[in-house]
RNA sequence: GGGCCCAUAGUUCAGCUUGGAUAGAAUGGCUGCCUGCGGAGCAGCUGGUCGAGGGUUCGAGUCCCUCUGGGCCCGCCA
């Protein structure tokens, strides 16, 4: 019983009721039913409000209030007060006593009020009894691919890209607690330019392999170093050494076959590169099930096999006039009514274009070609889980058992907006290459709509202010766009550790003699905290100004605050001792004060709020509830005594209260990939 | 020129999908609250022509149209 299930309750009552006084014709149920049931915006309007009286309206040709009043009074409060006596007509019936009463306002709105004695008693035992509270079926067991993270290997990673990562993990995260199967992919570009700028830089400008130490910093991390030093630096030098664009060219070409020196060693630099990135989305407790290489879409067959079956589809098609004379390319205006340009996939001189791989690889995941990848373990994670490979050695694969990477039911990409209009060339080939299911449409365009989905953001930018810190000069803008190759973007490690530190230091300044591990760990949690928080509540529409200083608060609408509530929940529980048992039932009539009633109706909202994420992939809402949930909380705690009550039975069920409360925030946080402290 | 996105308090953002009752947080500024369950907190004050103009509606921050300002995309770059 939870407040979903109370809605659903109080719409059957409703629909019911509608249907006895006429309102509601038999024959036109279907159009009827569109009106709202919702939690009330404030309390002096109960608990639940509906604005059904409002639709009915027009049709019935009556005020709106004339109608709530009829309804309550003839129908609503009689089936509530003898709600016994209409077992038979509704379902779910035990929610029924849940309500105390139902009112019509002036307004129109039709309000009922809830019986917290018997909610609290219900939902609070419910939430002490099932680890797993929140958590139910959406999914229904669909296999739903997640590609996240896919970050060129030659740089670390920036704040843009951490905002991928957490996004995409959140997801994940929200996607196994709905009952879906998930896989979740990292897609490694090995064959790109930007390789070839580093191997150029190693090879040919004189970049030593290992970074320079200085004797009082630490040892830069590889990836860093790569990104920093010589993919910013070589990028500068183009224009001046020619000599070393020629480098580049050739370089290129060679990666291009496997058994090269160059390809080698261009894949130990980026086999390098990949382990150090990996160290920082693990660190901020993201996982993955599989990476896949673009090198292996070409050597498994995957590439030519997909080129075949679009020329065969007459979706890749050799143009023959105009500016894309000789090239192969894909006719983008479907549809008829938007006119764009041809996308052209493969060059005149047979060499394929940045959009090219993204095709089989689609086709791949949403299973429209059997499996042509081997796999290899390649590490074990934080969370014990495997971290595959895809590899085209065969022998690689020897004794492995892996799972069933391909999905049919659903992918997910996750990737910035910008790439839109390929994602939708993408999206579009797939609904085109797609057996047709004609005899049942909603599958069809079921489908169409859902089966491959390109999850978009909006960018991470550098505020103002900040870029005025770094000594950037960006004149009357507000903002200013991140560039890897321009070497202007905030590592994602720097802002980690400065939260560390900053956590550290107040970590140590409450807890004097915590050991040194303890503090670092604490502080570890807190910085992790507070930037998945920080990239989880924006929108997904909305630009991210990013600002190192306010990012660094550690007050407010944050992480550490979200921690915080919950540590200060699990102190009392812990200096209740021996009065407080989760075992012995409570007397939960006691719980009426406005914001205990407040807390136990937030508590019980848990499943709509994650229903709501997950349908409209937006971790943000559920980011908004962690929120929503510790200012209740700590305004709970400030104002209600716990440990000081004098009344037993009245402490007893406040503990089970405080004992709840942190039993769904801590959901909540796994949710978000969060972790919960005792202490901090 | 075409497409997508954004505009709400000094600042950073919720609310818009599904129209409804007095537009909410955080932060900043000012003011209170620790011998009390942890002050990474709580309370109060301050602060809003919801970018502009039309339209639909009994009712628009929310839906539709136009405009303005800003960002992104539109390559045989990646």
């Amino acid at each position: 019983m939870t407040f979903r299930h109370l809605l659903k309750v109080v719409r059957e009552l409703i629909f019911l009721s509608a249907k006895n006084l006429g309102y509601i014709s038999e024959e036109r149920e279907e159009d009827e039913e569109n009106f709202d049931i919702s939690d009330s915006p404030r309390k002096e309007f109960g608990d639940i409000t509906c604005n059904i009286a409002f639709k009915l309206s027009k049709s019935v040709k009556r005020r709106p209030y004339e109608i709530a009043r009829d309804m309550v009074e003839k129908e609503l409060n009689p089936h509530i007060k003898n709600y016994q006596k209409n077992r038979s007509q509704i379902s779910m019936l035990p929610a029924l006593d849940v309500l105390v009463s139902a009112e019509a306002h002036p307004a129109g709105y039709i309000n009922f009020r809830v019986n917290y004695a018997v909610l609290g008693r219900i939902i609070l035992k419910e939430i002490i009894t099932n680890p797993n509270y929140g958590s139910f079926d959406i999914g229904n067991g669909q296999h739903v691919i997640v590609e996240h993270t896919s970050v060129n290997p030659n740089k670390a990673l920036h704040v843009g890209h951490l905002r991928n990562v957490i996004l995409g993990d959140t997801i994940y995260r929200m996607l196994k607690a709905t009952n879906h199967k998930t896989t979740v992919l990292n897609y490694v570009d090995d064959s790109g330019s930007q390789i070839a700028d580093i191997v150029v830089g190693f090879m040919f400008a004189g970049f030593p392999l290992e970074p320079k130490i200085d004797s009082n910093t630490a040892i830069m991390k590889f990836d860093q170093y790569c990104g920093d030093e010589v993919y910013t630096k070589i990028n500068r030098m183009y224009d001046i050494h020619p000599f070393l664009s020629e480098k580049r060219k050739y370089v290129l070409k060679e990666i291009e076959d496997p058994k090269s020196a160059i390809a080698k060693f261009a894949a130990d630099i980026t086999l390098r590169v990949l382990e150090n990135q990996l160290k920082t989305c693990w660190r901020v407790k993201a996982r993955y099930d599989l990476l896949n290489f673009e090198s292996h879409i070409v050597s498994s067959g995957l590439w030519s096999s997909t080129l075949g079956m679009l020329r065969d589809r007459g979706l890749l098609i050799l143009e023959n006039n105009g500016k894309n004379k000789g090239c192969w390319i894909v006719r983008t205006r479907n549809g008829g009514d938007v006119e764009e340009a041809d996308k052209v996939i493969l060059r005149s001189d047979g060499t394929s274009t940045y959009i090219a791989k993204d095709i089989p690889y689609a086709v791949w995941k949403t299973g429209l070609v059997s499996d042509p990848f081997s796999y290899r373990k390649f590490a074990e994670q934080w969370d014990g889980s495997i971290l595959w490979s895809s590899t085209t050695n065969d022998s690689d694969q020897k004794g492995n058992t892996f799972p069933d990477f391909q999905s049919r039911n659903m992918t997910i990409t996750i990737i910035d907006s910008r790439q839109s209009r390929l994602q939708n060339i993408v999206s579009y080939i797939l609904s085109s290459l797609k057996p047709e299911v004609t005899n049942d449409k909603t599958t069809v365009e079921k489908r169409n709509s859902n089966d491959y989905i390109h999850m978009g953001y909006e960018a991470v930018t550098i505020s103002a202010q900040t870029a005025h810190m770094l000594g950037l000069d960006i004149g009357e803008r507000e903002f200013m766009h991140m560039s890897g190759r321009r070497g202007i973007y905030i590592n994602a490690d720097y802002i980690l550790d400065r939260l560390h530190e900053k956590a550290y230091d107040e970590a140590k300044k409450r807890n004097p003699t915590l050991s040194e591990n303890s503090l670092n760990e604490i502080a570890e949690k807190i910085a992790i905290a507070s930037v998945r928080y920080y990239m989880n509540k924006h929108d997904l529409n909305k630009i991210i100004s990013f600002d190192i200083v306010e990012s660094l608060s550690l007050d407010g609408d944050t992480g550490p605050y979200l921690q915080y509530s919950y540590a200060r929940a699990q102190r009392i529980l812990e200096k209740s001792g021996q009065l407080y048992d989760s075992n012995v039932e409570a007397d939960f009539e006691l719980l009426n004060e406005n914001s205990e009633t407040d807390l136990i109706k937030l508590l019980s909202k848990l499943d709509l709020v994650l229903e709501d994420s997950v349908v409209t992939l937006n971790p943000k809402t559920l980011a908004r509830y962690a929120h929503e949930l510790a200012t209740t909380f700590n305004f709970y705690y400030e104002k209600i005594p716990i440990l000081k009550e004098k009344n037993r039975g009245t402490m007893q069920a406040r503990l089970v209260l405080v004992d709840a409360f942190g039993i769904v925030l801590k959901n909540v946080f796994d949710l978000l990939g969060i972790e919960a402290l005792r202490r901090m």
